[in-house]
DNA sequence: TATTAGCACTACCACCTAATGAGTGCTAAA
DNA sequence: TTTAGCACTCATTAGGTGGTAGTGCTAATA
């Protein structure tokens, strides 16, 4: 009825598989392990042979459980809190549950009607709409959730204004094909005339429209070393402006959301994961690199347990993925919660949060 | 050596005060009373008569202390969690010790370092000076803080500009006075070309430069309601563009830091306060109501415990100060702690943090 | 009259103990 | 290969103990 028996010591030890490693899960011990994590991401409590032999579909004894537990606990997939306790399962384990739902799960209608964005009907900055997307999905999973802005250097310029402030100060608004408005003041040592300012920024219409910041400030960059544009007024005042207009100063921001939902959680009830969770939040660079790294591949990223790079965050799971407008990739939105966390479930919200947001922010956007 | 004893049941049974709540406290009850909220402050543990007899600076028995720590229970300034525990100051208690200290703390010139905001050398938007002015907030009490963005309806026009996104959908961009930046899309039924826009915008900036948004939107009405304006076509389209651009549409916004510091707090530790106190942030308009209360009059609002409206934060005691420039009261900014907390330190930090703000923000000011 | 010492009392707390029960591993039988 | 049986482990709970920090009351005292 049941395959061979595939795990257990003496299979491995023999290496009629070769290396712990390559061993491939027999069904029924896929099954049993599945079990007890589906088990355990529900009661957060850990799972004993009992229990499992009466929730399992197949009828299999609790010796035989145990016998198949030992094996997995044996592999590292499962571990005891303590000599008599039920097995609790390991990051190991969720990483192979996580891999095992290659089928992307379709989203349930029920979930998909609850996630709608209204900001955009309202003519609102994309900060709003991100800002009403990570409230959403923190709603949504009850966990904490992170967005990362639109990312400044890849993304590509729709227009530029230079306003008059006073004799030494100019506002500077970047409009990027996103949709993303931004000001910031630059100081001049010379004063120049809004006329002259006007001219300016059509120059740098004309000249950089559709190139990407980073593109821009190596055009500027080009200009400004070739000699012969000293002589051309208009031109060198431009750069030199240009020059400060692009400067990148901002090193990308990200909104959070329900930090503080993590603490209703049993698994950081414990003094020292409230800390490390506080000082985790705190460090907003680090969460931004984490960000980041989801940016540049496509699909849901997943970061079980030590699987990212934050210490701080080692007893979290991550679950990020990137939102984008027609064109590009411009930044990631995602959960952090406790690594028991529903996969399933929170996957298929993050993915379809994304989706919308892409939608929203595409319609917003100008290309 | 000691004045009449003020306090206590028969005193003011027989009328020799009046009404309990007339009674004034005599001196000795005042620093007894006193000397509790500051002890309790510290530990965060009920006071006993004995610890208060060795701590306080007069020498008075346990037994006496004893006395007045009675009476000061039955006015309603002291309460027991049991029989024979200390005695733990109440709402009450934290008013009158809040009331006594008239005199403005003077701020430790050591507190007074490490207020500083360095966000305005970068040429920073506003919003990211309210940011690093709430997150240093945050860290030095180590307690949640909030800041209100500027005031859209009270702040006043620097300048408007209005960019040609599309056929239907036109860039407005507001600069306050202050130095807030504000843009937002409205959507037209007919196409203009830029230089018409041009020639809108300079006309609105020349009407209402320096105007708050709240009268300009009145003007606009009354332009129109004003038959003979239809004729004027510039004056006209002008009017019509300018009302969907003063448009009030975001209703204000606030930022949050250090949300999760209240939870090392061991006054929030049990799991139904966590609960209320993630409600309470998550209902962000309550707290702006309160921040807004604060805008209204001048110096530093203290609600103790019960003293805000707002139930979830019951258990909470909030100090709020308005921050402004040259001109105007923009926002306003506080903490939100137990109503155990060190109120001289916090208060004198609040207020420092806001006249630090202030000057950040009038420097980045356009008047 | 205001203050203090003395004393009985209370309730929390930290500690121990024993009983319970959910779980295990091992062995031998089916 | 599976299962039943059994001895064992250990967290959790309940009950019981002594210690301690606190109280309120009363009577003595300054």
């Amino acid at each position: 009825m049941h395959g061979d028996f595939l795990l257990g010591k003496k299979a491995a030890v023999t290496g009629k598989r070769g290396l712990l490693e390559d061993l491939v899960l027999n069904e029924r011990a896929q099954l049993v392990l599945i079990s007890i994590i589906e088990n355990y991401i529900q009661s957060s409590e850990p799972i004993g042979s009992r229990t499992l032999s009466k929730s399992i579909g197949v009828t299999l004894s609790p010796a035989t459980i145990r016998n198949i537990m030992s094996d997995l606990a044996e592999l590292g997939f499962l571990i005891q809190t303590h000599t008599s306790a039920g097995r609790v399962p390991t990051d190991k384990a969720y990483r192979f549950y996580v891999n095992s739902l290659s089928t992307p799960s379709s989203i349930p209608e029920q979930i998909k009607q609850k996630i709608t964005l209204v900001s955009t009907e309202q003519g609102m900055q994309v900060e709003g709409i991100l800002a009403e997307a990570v409230h959403m999905l923190a709603d949504l999973t009850q966990f904490a959730c992170v967005v990362s802005t639109p990312k400044a250097s890849v993304s590509r310029l729709q227009r530029i204004e230079l306003i008059k402030i006073s004799e030494d100060r100019i506002l500077v608004i970047l409009v990027t094909k996103a949709g993303v408005v931004r000001d910031k003041i630059i100081f001049v040592t010379e004063s120049h005339s809004q006329e002259f300012l006007n001219s300016v920024a059509s120059f740098l219409n004309e000249k950089f429209k559709n190139h990407s910041m980073q593109e821009i400030r190596e055009k500027i960059h080009q200009y400004l070393v070739d000699d012969r544009n000293r002589y051309h007024d208009l031109l060198a005042q431009a750069v030199r402006l240009g020059k400060k207009a692009f400067e990148l100063n901002n090193p990308g921001e990200m909104l959070i959301d329900g930090q503080m939902n993590l603490l209703l959680d049993s698994h950081f009830h414990k003094q020292s994961s409230v800390r490390s969770l506080i000082e985790a939040f705190n460090q907003k660079s680090e969460i931004m690199k984490i960000l980041d790294d989801a940016m540049r591949q496509k699909g849901v990223h997943i970061f079980i347990g030590i699987e990212n790079d934050f210490e701080q965050l080692h007893g979290c799971s991550l679950i990020m993925t990137s939102y984008r407008n027609n064109q590009n990739v411009l930044g990631s939105i995602g959960v952090v919660g406790p690594t028991s966390m529903d996969y399933k479930r929170i996957i298929s919200i993050v993915e379809y949060t994304a989706e919308i947001l892409s939608e929203t922010i595409t319609e917003r956007s100008y290309d």
